[in-house]
DNA sequence: TCTGGGGTCCTAGGACCC
DNA sequence: TCTGGGGTCCTAGGACCC
């Protein structure tokens, strides 16, 4: 999918289509999830602190993610790619690769892709770019180069042409700092890797990364496609607003960790072995540290003073940036033998953890946090999304995906009572299906089709 | 410009075992 | 006194991806 939040952003507030929006983390030490196209013009780009975009790009829209409407468009993507090929494997959210020989290849490959891409645009209203090839490798660069919105076909024969003269960057795997070594061995390009030699490479980069590089490089990639992958290990972390200094309120947000780790754990139906702590500090850097248990946990409270013990023995002053609780090791179970998890989590002579967590109150909460590309309903506007707040003030724009032009904005108290949160409305109302597009963004209003009104895509 | 959150894979050393 | 050779598990850190 081509920009994907910040498509998704433009695509549900009409406000916004053809102009910069950038999707991140807002707050002081936030970073950019997505920009859209209009916005990579003035040089934002995913990754970057959100402080910095802003400078860069004052007017763009900056919107929060909604992760939970990225993930429905997603289910309805990844279940179109299931139709062409019954061996699919997911990277993200947006992005997944497709074995086109598991299926039952019905045409040429390229009009599998072309379909591919209509369907998706009708179901969805998003534009997909879709690379073509005979290996992951080639397809995932290839997709790249389709970006945005095309299709680009590697022809068997011609793939060394396409990879020698690109830079090392753009192979899979080749980030800031297997760059960095290469530059110095005098290796800038493609070509330039596969001329090296494996003996060459495997000196440079170790054993693993020089083999495979050196083979990816030559063009060589027979990695298959892998539907499934088993989830390994699942984690949850937080940068704080400002440096944590206090003891205790550092044992207290590592407990509220524990605590939201273990939810999702048990929300997947699983449990782990080892459990790990990490620690960014107030310079950046970051350590972790791990235990494994003897057998399998779900248990909040194993998990809870395993962390607390890990935390103990991390030297935090002069400030925590970052604190994250994970858990690894995952049981395709769930372990109910609460004798061995405690024996595994009390060893005799081990320092006594105190039960209840000597947790300073939080920050003050404020009654309503109104964050910038968040739903709202207002008793007498309607659905609408929060454009900004501040001094005791949030301002809304009124509008709703199936709408043609921007809508009205609106300024209230931030405790005004008839304005109240709500769920996301989708892009493309359930069962409709909009009409082949004609342009960018015309996918909606359409006589054809069962046209989106706005009482029904409310519904 | 001062750096998110959720993951995966690899390396390396030490413990431990046969 | 003169130092085996694996294999596996655990821990910590780092690179990388989206």
């Amino acid at each position: 999918m081509d920009a994907f939040f910040a498509a998704v952003e433009q695509a549900a507030k009409p406000s916004l289509r053809g102009k910069p929006v950038v999707v991140g983390g807002l707050g002081n030490r936030g970073v950019v999830a997505t920009a859209s196209y209009e916005a990579r013009v003035h040089g934002v780009h995913s990754a970057m602190a959100t402080a910095h975009a802003r400078r860069l790009c004052p007017n763009a829209a900056y919107l929060i993610p909604r992760f939970g409407v990225y993930r429905q468009i997603s289910e309805i993507v990844m279940a179109l790619l299931a139709e062409v090929s019954p061996l699919i494997e997911p990277l993200s959210l947006d992005e997944a690769f497709v074995d086109l020989e598991a299926g039952e290849l019905a045409g040429d490959p390229r009009a599998v892709a072309v379909g591919l891409r209509s369907r998706i645009r009708a179901a969805t209203g998003l534009t997909a770019s879709v690379g073509l090839a005979g290996s992951k490798l080639l397809a995932k660069i290839a997709s790249e180069q389709a970006k945005p919105d095309g299709l680009v076909v590697v022809r068997p024969g011609s793939e060394r042409a396409l990879l020698d003269p690109l830079p090392v960057r753009t192979l899979w795997g080749v980030g800031p700092a297997t760059a960095e070594h290469l530059r110095k061995a005098g290796i800038l390009t493609v070509a330039e890797i596969a001329q090296a030699g494996e003996a060459e490479l495997v000196r440079l980069l170790g054993k693993a990364h020089g083999t495979s590089l050196h083979a990816m490089a030559a063009g060589l990639d027979n990695r298959p496609v892998v539907a499934d992958r088993d989830v390994k290990s699942i984690s949850v972390e937080d940068t704080f607003d400002s440096d944590l200094h206090d003891r205790a309120h550092v044992r207290y947000e590592i407990d509220r960790l524990a605590d939201r780790c273990v939810q999702r754990l048990r929300g997947a139906g699983r449990s782990g072995r080892t459990v790990v702590v990490k620690v960014r500090r107030y310079d950046f850097s970051t350590l972790t540290r791990s235990e494994t248990l003897r057998a399998p946990t779900d248990d909040l409270s194993v998990v809870r003073e395993t962390a607390r013990r890990l935390l103990e023995a991390v030297d935090t002053t002069g400030g925590v940036r970052l604190l994250g609780v994970g858990v690894a090791g995952l049981a395709d179970f769930t372990q109910e033998d609460l004798f061995a998890q405690h024996a595994g989590a009390q060893e005799p002579g081990e320092e006594i953890v105190p039960e209840l967590p000597a947790a300073p109150p939080p920050q003050p909460e404020q009654v309503h946090r109104w964050l910038p590309g968040q739903d709202v309903v207002h008793e007498e506007f309607g659905a609408g999304w929060v454009q900004g707040s501040g001094v005791g003030r949030v301002t809304v724009r009124f509008e709703v995906p199936s709408d043609t032009a921007p809508g009205r904005v609106r300024t209230f108290p931030v405790d005004d009572p008839a304005l109240a949160h709500a769920e996301p409305l989708p892009l493309v109302p359930p069962g409709g299906q909009s009409p082949p597009a004609t342009s960018p963004k015309s996918w909606s209003g359409g006589s054809s089709g069962p046209g989106p009104e706005r009482g029904t895509s409310m519904s």
